[in-house]
DNA sequence: TTATAATATAATAAC
DNA sequence: GTTATTATATTATT
């Protein structure tokens, strides 16, 4: 579809490239030229002089001759033109072009959030951000390039130094081998996605869920949920970032009652928060592509998840890595006493249909009952049955988990309509995005879930992606914390009884219910057993397949809409720019 | 082959690299450093994204947490491996392997060389020539397809600017519209081909005989013929590539005494030159793979064609743009007035077995006699009845032309043994090689001739280059010049009858014996024809069909020999190391 | 001189 | 073999 045409478009770049003048000539050769010159050769090279002239002589010359080409480029090539007799005649002509322009410093801040949230955008998204910042597709698609470039010096730098620390591509994969401690913000992409002005220290997560709202981190690099504390401020944050904008929620340390941590697979924990009032919401005060750039500010405003359940369900679930969770709530019970603790560490070799894992009893909150899926049947595939070899091999597998709510709120399958209004930053928002929920189950088709080694999902990128294996992102670290799971303070004052809501299902893997969220109710497929699968590896969170970058309005129906982009009904558009 | 592993087994390539202390670290933390920015900026400035901050102090996890991207393909990476935390340490492994390598400056060299005789070689010809060059067959394979892309994007840009000039594929064909002067370098594979110092001006050709010596340029992209006219040093040039080494012989403008123009078909002209005395000879001194790459030059040495020819018989004929060389001969008449213009105009649909055209009297050099093939008879495939519709289609033909001698004097079919000492070089140079002569008729086979569409015959690449149409090398431009011919004045000092020898039949089309050299001779069938089709179109020597790489030793015996490479007795393997 | 826009090239991967 | 894309290496620029 589109993508093709893009990339087509892209491949112009040397034609149409960077400059607006065309210019163009590229020839180059450069290198060519450079290694003979350089040399010390002998021969060809000088002989060119006498050259030359003849380029001035003859009809024609040599190659590039190009020289018509561009009237002004003078200074370079000039006077080698005519190369005629080394090979790399051509050479010598050729630069002149480089305008070099230089990003503002508006596109470059946004350049640098869209960097932290995908560091090799497709052709589509670069198009996109390309026409939102006002540069070239080609402009684009080489500031990521050099960008990553520059990244990955920056990271084989301080690996050298630091050592440990930032993970190879400026990813922070998870603790390497000793972190004990939050792992505080190796990652510079992501502070800069989170602008907050106080430190903090990331949690790495994989899932969020409020009552049958729910958010997964779509993929590795998406930062798309991220979850921080904030010892200063003392508060924990979830960020969430969706249609390229940043939604956040904090949560005064003083407002966490009770706390409960469980054991999900190895390296994985569930923790669950329980509040005596529901957090504060935010949302992004991004400055227009063309206005003061570096103004993001956080702005309050009202509940933006769906239904505003955030609200109404004052119960938190967070997966994610199980030594930093760990020591988070270890954290937050220092200011009581805690209790329950619940270590529930399931084996690793789990068999298919396994019974769920002592402690893992999923609970929720009254209100989300009302959404809650019922009637899930997990057959199972089961790619745990592949036994521990799997434990690592993840990254193949799809994360089937999801049933997902759509960006914009954008139903089933259809381009999502202009989002409704702003419903954000007002506190009075009902929600209204029309997300798929269980009343009208059409709208996502379990059936539709690709087949386990698929898995591209991004309906905009899903064509390119597909061969986006892309080795240097892929650090699993899998940080074997061995099945050991910290022990965690955890203090009760009260509220509501810890018992997780079952549609949300953390405890992941040895559980049959699927976490998918709200809709999802559901049928037996066997599909559903994913989740299981997922989690089970490692981090889990890493092995969620879904690439692209979110922020799609009307973009790809159905399917590839609900894998992706979870949960996250946030404000679907406030920045009409943004397209 | 092995192609296909060396394939497929890089994949990975990043992860080794980077890391390479797994150690890690701790941590150090936390909070710190985000904030940084609060300086100024309140929010991000953009700055601060980069990394700094980050990188000083980033021990260890956040974000991510996962690893990897995607799972997606997962191949290669089996990663799984251990259990430590990261995981890469496995996948290093496996790949890895392609490290980007460089080409050296010599290589480059001869790369270039390479490409400009032949911009596709067969894998055949790449195993040479990497071995040749000491590099990675699929490093060589990945050289070329680059290299095209990289001529491809040069064409096309070229094209858009300059308008004319450069041909499509940097072949430099025929003058585009309106060029009435000489081509000159247009291409620059061409000129980096024949690296001459002073500025010459490209004779599109197809066709040279002096005697019963004649050189066919086998394919478009082969550059094996190129004639050239250097203003500045006053003369004319015959280039001749073979077996990876260029040939030459120069004719000073003053030693040329007489000249002659027929047309012979559309766009397409016979020139003979009579000389006054031999031309001087030439072959290059190139550096041996591995040592001083840039050093090519040319080096005087006695005649290397076979039997002497050139230094015994003093008309050249050469076939090839009609316009080129009308323009050509003209500037040649200029010192002294010419005579003898012949206009031959023959009709563009012949018959098949036409009668001769007027004014298109064979005549050969009684020193040819003794050569000539005798008893040849062709049954005539009829390429040309095909009609008018040829005229644009010819290049699907093969050529015919042909009965010609074999590369490093390999007679039959065998591999050739080692070519006979540099025979070349020394004065006195005595032709050695097994050059199929009329003696020995059955090396050649008329009747082998494939059928008319097909046109491979580079025995090594015979079964790849069936395929090989190759659009974008075929630009006929069809610079249809019609049928008129430019006059052309001829100034006749003396020497010998202008009459061409009847064993060269340059007056090709409408005469019924062949262009084919030496031992064509013969008789009367259609298939002699041919050539008037050939020259019919455009520019005519686009159209010849055989594209492969001469170079070869004892590659193909038999009847792929024989096409190509036709006279090319050149001193065979002057060059050791280039095997 | 550093940092970064551009360019060029080796290597991939999907067709 | 072609096209598109990425990781790199280099160059040019500011």
């Amino acid at each position: 579809m589109a993508r093709a045409k893009e990339a087509s478009s892209s491949s112009s770049r040397k034609s149409s490239p960077i400059r607006d003048t065309p210019e163009g000539d590229d020839n180059n050769e450069s290198s060519s030229l450079s290694s003979p010159s350089s040399t010390t050769s002998p021969l060809t090279p000088p002989e060119d002089d006498s050259s030359p002239s003849s380029s001035c002589l003859l009809p024609t010359p040599d190659v590039a001759e190009s020289s018509e080409r561009e009237p002004e480029s003078g200074p370079l090539r000039t006077k080698s033109a005519s190369g005629s007799s080394r090979a790399n005649s051509l050479d010598a002509k050729d630069k002149e072009k480089r305008k070099r322009s230089r990003v503002t410093p508006e596109q470059l801040v946004h350049l640098e959030r869209y960097f932290a949230m995908d560091r090799s955008p497709t052709a589509a998204r670069r198009k996109e951000i390309s026409e939102t910042l006002g540069m070239q597709e080609r402009q684009t698609q080489i500031w990521f390039q050099n960008r990553r470039a520059k990244a990955k010096l920056q990271d084989g730098k301080s690996k050298h130094r630091g050592g440990v620390g930032a993970g190879v591509g400026g990813l922070v994969d998870l603790p390497p081998d000793v972190p004990p401690e939050l792992s505080a913000g190796f990652d510079s992409n992501l502070h800069n996605l989170v602008h907050e002005n106080e430190p903090i220290s990331i949690i790495p997560c994989t899932e969020l869920s409020v009552g049958s709202w729910k958010r997964i981190a779509t993929a590795v690099n998406r930062h798309d949920l991220v979850a921080y504390v904030c010892e200063t401020r003392r508060c924990l944050t979830w960020f969430i970032y969706s249609s390229g904008y940043g939604f956040k929620m904090e949560i005064p340390f003083e407002i966490v009652i009770d706390t409960k941590f469980t054991n999900a697979s190895p390296g994985t924990g569930l923790a669950s928060f329980t509040l005596s009032r529901p957090p504060t919401f935010y949302l992004e005060t991004s400055p227009p592509p063309g206005m003061d750039p570096n103004q993001r500010m956080w702005k309050r405003c009202g509940d933006w998840t769906e239904d505003m359940q955030a609200t109404k369900v004052l119960r938190h679930d967070l997966v994610g890595s199980a030594v930093q969770l760990a020591h988070v709530l270890r954290n937050l019970s220092i200011h009581s006493a805690g209790s329950e603790i619940s270590l529930h560490h399931p084996s690793y070799r789990p068999t298919p249909s396994s019974s769920p894992s002592p402690g893992m009893h999923p609970h929720h909150h009254p209100q989300q009952h009302h959404h809650q899926p019922q009637g899930y049947v997990q057959s199972g595939h089961d790619y745990i049955t592949s036994g521990s070899s799997d434990y690592y091999s993840h990254e193949r597998q799809r994360s089937y988990s999801t049933g997902a709510v759509l960006m914009n709120g954008n139903a089933g399958g259809g381009p999502s309509s202009n989002p409704p209004p702003s419903n954000i930053g007002s506190p009075g928002y009902t929600h209204i995005s029309p997300i798929p929920s269980p009343n009208n189950p059409n709208s996502l088709q379990y059936s539709d879930y690709p087949p386990p080694t698929t898995h591209e999902l991004d309906s905009s990128s899903a064509s390119k992606r597909d061969r986006s294996y892309r080795p240097d992102q892929d650090y699993r670290n899998g940080l074997s914390l061995g099945g050991g799971v910290p022990t965690t303070t955890t203090r009760r004052l009260s509220y509501d009884d810890p018992s997780p809501s079952s549609g949300s299902a953390h405890s992941t893997y040895s559980s049959p219910s699927p976490p998918v969220s709200h809709q999802s109710y559901q049928s037996s497929s066997s599909a559903y057993n994913h989740w299981g699968t997922t989690t089970a590896t490692g981090m889990g969170m890493a092995s969620l397949p879904l690439p692209s970058l979110i922020h799609g309005n009307g973009v790809g129906g159905g399917v590839a809409q609900r894998l992706y982009d979870l949960h996250p009904n946030p404000p679907s558009m406030h920045r009409p720019q943004l397209r």
